[in-house]
DNA sequence: GACCAAATCGCCCTCTGCTGGCGTGCC
DNA sequence: AGGCACGCCAGCAGAGGGCGATTTGGTC
């Protein structure tokens, strides 16, 4: 029989029960229930395919550790996967001659078959799985739901045997071969690592295109209560297995209401209360009805307070056993007994590794109903709608600000209003930062390792840590880099060098208008065209504090001073200050020095070394401006 | 039916990490 | 003055811990 191969990329997955791990005490326990069906097809489930194979871990761990082994503790527990793929799923459905292969491609790993559909079998476009755990070495029966696309198949009951290899983990669907069928055609008998089931397909409840399949274990030891229809009427095996095993055969009580069977009559009646409405026993506090008196009593020990069930190791009591039990597994014990298979995570309870779960395969059951997101659990989808209300219910008690988690509260008041706020030092380097996550962008920026070598702008030392080139370029700060060929000059920035060098080549590219005269610097011709075509311009002038002695230079009037006797004498505040101090009686005195340098100071001595104060022609007053050095 | 253990649902919390706006200092 | 880098900060989501309350089913 031909098959159609069908590739789907695992990215398509948004749903892939992992297999979880239980107690196996767990499992002996549904020895006369077949499933535990409570829980409806989860939101979304309506539109999954949900092949049913045994999981197939992706990661190197799980292919060394077979899903179907069991340990001594524990054991491995197959879950139905939901696996949803695109709205567009006509390439599912070819015309189905000789079968469609629906596989997956693993991560690393070649294409695994999950659900083969034989010749005549609906082609099943979505299936939703109640999720609930199985064994598949002990499943008894399960319902898959099942949305037609588009065939009649569904309006009527029709069997499937599915086989299920355990190597390849693929469940094969052949239409109108029941049991018996196969069985007289010598069929039935599994081959050597397979085990077959009885796939039974009705209407489903919401009708429409929706049909059940009822996959019932053929292959499971002792087992001969294969559930049938009719309330609370025990089923006797008719197929030739199982009239094989007559003797075995017990009766079987099965619930219309929903997937529950039970061996025995009072268990059957008890579980058929659960659907009752009666519920006589009612709190005297609040008026809340219970089933029973136990139920009333727990109910109305959270009202009073009564917790009789004390913490041997801490002071905590709580209202039932189950949860003395539980917060002794998370407080002090510490046993985790549900294991996830794909890391190594491990909780103390069934719902914590179902949400864990999800943290794998994607899956996001709840959906924001303004906007795309979708979470994974309720609290997270709840605490998300507070971006959309604006609502920030947690409050600062000192400064008031709000905010809309009560971690970033936490930290506010930390870091804005405690001592000792905690402060992250880099390992890497001195900086010290507030925040941990903070430190950690930090790590990224400068001290992550590059690939490209990031290239020093002054020299041409490269580094693979912005850190370190950051520290090398602060070595070029202070430093003199442009050093002049002709001489020992050495200046930082390349346009002093500019300047330095036409006192070598005698360069004079600013012209006085007025008269003339040339200047190497443009700063030196706005000097010199103040004093002497300028008659607004006011000179600097700074008095000698003991004899009044008036100089235009800070520098040079200190030198004086020193002489003097007058000390060191105090810089004026500012420019302003400065010329202001004594310049109406000494203006007269430096407009004379200066008049008298400008005509005695000879231009080669202006090309006297830098920063040199040229010598004082005459009484010790130097003349302004007169220096190589640039202001 | 009572009792009990286990399972389940639901809620809230903390810790953690990422992101982007903002202020500030440096170049 | 403007660009840039970086720490500070709040917003937001992921993941997991813990427990209250209830339901379910087995046993006596």
């Amino acid at each position: 029989m031909a098959e159609t191969e069908i590739s789907v990329p695992s990215g398509q997955f948004t749903k892939i029960k992992a297999p979880e791990l239980v107690p196996e005490v767990l499992l002996e326990e549904e020895e006369d229930r077949v499933c535990r069906g409570r829980e409806p097809p989860g939101p979304g489930d309506g539109q999954a395919l949900c092949p049913y194979r045994p999981l197939q871990a992706k990661g190197p761990e799980c292919e060394q550790e077979p899903l179907l082994t069991t340990q001594e503790s524990e054991k491995h527990i197959l879950t139905l996967q939901t696996v949803h793929f695109s709205e567009d799923v006509s390439w599912l459905s070819p015309q189905p001659q000789d079968g469609v292969q629906v596989t997956v491609q693993p991560e690393g790993g070649g294409p695994q078959p999950l659900l083969w559909l034989g010749e005549g079998a609906p082609p099943c476009v979505t299936i939703s799985l109640q999720e609930e755990v199985y064994s598949l070495q002990e499943m008894q029966v399960m319902e898959l739901h099942v949305l037609e696309s588009g065939l009649a198949g569904a309006s009527e009951e029709s069997k499937f045997v599915v086989s299920l290899a355990e190597s390849s983990g693929l469940l094969k669907l052949e239409k109108g071969q029941d049991e018996d069928q196969l069985r007289a055609e010598g069929r039935f008998e599994p081959q050597a690592g397979e085990q077959l089931f009885l796939v039974e397909a009705t209407p489903g409840d919401e009708g429409g295109d929706e049909i059940v399949l009822t996959i019932s274990n053929l292959h499971v030891e002792g087992q001969e209560d294969t559930p049938a229809s009719g309330q609370g009427h025990a089923d006797k095996a008719d197929s030739p297995k199982k009239t094989k095993k007559a003797k075995e055969v017990k009766r079987t009580f099965r619930c219309d209401s929903c997937m529950f069977t039970s061996s025995r009559i009072s268990s059957f009646n008890r579980h058929m209360k659960t659907h009752s409405a009666e519920k006589p026993h009612m709190c005297h506090l609040c008026l809340k009805a219970f089933r029973t008196v136990t139920l009333l009593r727990n109910h109305v020990n959270t009202h009073t307070g009564t917790r009789p069930y004390k913490c041997g190791d801490c002071d905590m009591a709580f209202v039932t056993s189950g949860e003395l039990v539980r917060h002794r597994r998370y407080k002090h014990t510490h046993e985790k007994p549900f294991k996830c298979s794909l890391c190594k995570y491990a909780s103390v309870e069934a719902s914590k590794l179902k949400r864990h779960i999800r943290s794998h395969t994607g899956e996001r059951p709840f959906q924001c109903l303004l906007c795309s997101y979708a979470s994974k659990d309720t609290y997270k989808l709840k605490r998300h709608m507070r971006t959309h209300s604006g609502e920030k219910p947690y409050e600062c008690h000192v400064c008031h600000a709000r905010f809309t988690q009560s971690g970033t509260l936490k930290i506010h008041i930390v870091q804005k209003h405690s001592e000792n706020v905690p402060k992250y030092q880099c390992p890497h380097c001195a900086t010290v930062i507030a925040r941990k996550s903070d430190l950690r962008v930090h790590l990224r920026n400068l001290h992550t390792y590059k690939a490209t070598e990031l290239k020093c702008r002054c020299c041409s030392a490269a580094f693979h840590e912005r850190y370190a080139l950051i520290q090398h370029q602060k070595t070029h700060k202070n430093e003199k880099r442009f050093k002049c060929e002709h001489c020992s000059y050495a200046c930082k920035q390349e346009r002093h060098m500019t300047v330095h060098i036409r006192t070598h080549t005698g360069e004079k590219p600013f012209t006085c208008l007025s008269c003339s005269k040339c200047f190497r610097q443009k700063q030196l011709l706005n000097a010199h065209f103040k004093k002497y075509h300028d008659a607004s311009f006011i000179p600097a002038v700074y008095g000698c504090p003991k004899c009044g002695k008036g100089f235009s230079r800070w520098s040079n009037m200190q030198r004086h001073s020193a002489k003097c006797g007058a000390g060191p004498g105090k810089p004026a505040a500012s420019g302003k200050v400065r010329r202001t101090k004594r310049k109406l009686a000494v203006r007269k005195e430096a407009v004379q020095e200066d008049e008298v340098a400008a005509k005695k100071v000879s231009p080669v001595r202006l090309e006297q070394c830098p920063g040199e104060v040229v010598p004082v022609p005459y009484g010790g007053v130097a003349p302004e401006g007169v220096t190589c050095e640039e202001p």
